[in-house]
DNA sequence: CGATTTATTGAATCGACTCAATTGATGTGG
DNA sequence: CCACATCAATTGAGTCGATTCAATAAATCG
């Protein structure tokens, strides 16, 4: 029963032994939400809408996401990315309606966990518990680094920020190759997410190619020296929390 | 007993009971909890830095104070403000460290919440324990709303959705007088919280005051008209999440 | 009261935007 | 499997919002 290969559940598993030593138990538990009811979607489709009720919290099984608002006169901000094994707010259903909207980019599997999941796992199994709070802390760590970005970085900045967070963070879910790794956003999706203009996206991407700080064709990003990169974009892993908090909080088993 | 009139904890239940009914024994404990270690900060000192290993939640019981965020070439960014009332970050004790700091505005009364007393909470004052999510999920909200901001909305937008959304959050906490509030942000406190240089902040200012959507002096702000300021900041209350939950949340004490 | 912080103004510049057209991919149906 | 349609990426030119630099005026504070 070891090694879960590439099921989609490993990828949230292999994120969380990030932070916490899971059991047996509590593998199985994981195991058993993912599976309880699971979707796919279509890519650009939606999987929420801002004014929906938010029912229950969404597990990314596969494939990319993002959560996104809209101004009435139509701009677009994506405000956060998706990706495998990432959870949707943990306890959103406290909430009466959602305040913006998840959709697709790729097409994507999810797994949607129930209110009555998240009061069993916080009664019994603390390290589960334990360690949703720290993807959550997380989640917000990465929307005020992006504030950040988007507040003081420049354009090239911004995007060598963005290169690099998605990196880690694939990495972390064990979805890189090397120094490469799948990336299936458009250039409007980068603008939409950045902040500028898919002009400026495009110019700003051509200016990361020739510096080789990035190579992107496809849907495939490497990123020769990340050392580099990160200091094109100012970037300090930290807010990504991806210390291991040490004995207190493993499995006994 | 009743009525806790002035004093700094009342913006925290009058802000907690929009959400949730307490009963005596919540706010007892609230009580308890903001009595046990209180400390007071001058103004424009910091309560806690980047780095910090964090080992309890601060409540900020009165003044103002702001999460802000620094490049290694100095450049600032405050991406969020604490109002009193306001709690910083559920639980972040389980992080190894500080992803940024958190500085005074104007001089800053706050009471430190050790983890036991979550604990606590979450065991047996299960409607403080939803009220707390429930001011852990507008935070991040608000964090959201200011991506799109920053990334969408011109200087003036910006502007006006700012001075809405402290409005309201001021008012949720019972600290506004009919159409004015105290304001003690200077225009550089502005510039970092929208990303703008101070020059354009101090022009973006005179164009609200010339089209009489606000009007501020001194450390006063008044928002003659409501209504209009919301339009010119495409401010929708939404993400403030102001409703009450009805009754399944009530104390039945 | 002088000292320091905060706010205001002007002028020149630049990063990023818009508009518009073109090239290159991707994908689908006949 | 090609032809057409659509979507994504690229390029050029002109413009504008916001910036920087620098100086001055007005508040605030000890």
């Amino acid at each position: 029963m070891k090694g879960q290969g590439t099921v989609p559940l490993s990828h949230l598993v292999r994120k969380l032994e990030q932070f916490v030593r899971l059991s047996p138990a509590d593998r199985a538990m994981l195991a058993r939400a993912a599976s309880e009811r699971v979707r796919n979607f279509a890519p650009r489709a939606d999987i929420a809408r801002e004014g929906d009720r938010p029912t229950e919290v969404h597990l990314i099984l596969t494939g990319w996401a993002c959560r996104y608002k809209q101004l009435e006169d139509g701009r677009r901000q994506i405000v956060s990315f998706f990706l495998p094994g990432d959870i949707c707010d943990l306890n959103v259903f406290i909430l009466r309606e959602m305040d913006h909207s998840i959709g697709t980019i790729t097409s994507v599997t999810i797994a949607d966990l129930s209110r009555d999941f998240f009061e069993e796992i916080s009664a019994s199994y603390p390290r589960i518990a334990s360690a949703f709070w720290w993807e959550s802390l997380v989640n917000s760590a990465i929307q005020r680094e992006w504030t950040m970005s988007l507040g003081q970085r420049t354009a090239s900045e911004r995007m060598a920020h963005l290169f690099c967070e998605i990196f880690f963070r694939l990495r972390l879910a064990g979805l890189t190759q090397g120094d490469s790794c799948d990336f299936p956003l458009t250039q409007a999706d980068l603008a939409d997410a950045t902040g500028l203009s898919k002009v400026h996206v495009n110019r700003t991407l051509q200016e990361l190619r020739s510096t080789e700080l990035i190579s992107l064709k496809g849907k495939s990003l490497r990123i020769p020296n990340l050392e580099r990169l990160m200091n094109a974009g100012l970037f300090n892993a930290n807010y990504l929390h991806m210390e291991h908090e040490g004995r207190q909080f493993d499995s006994n088993e």
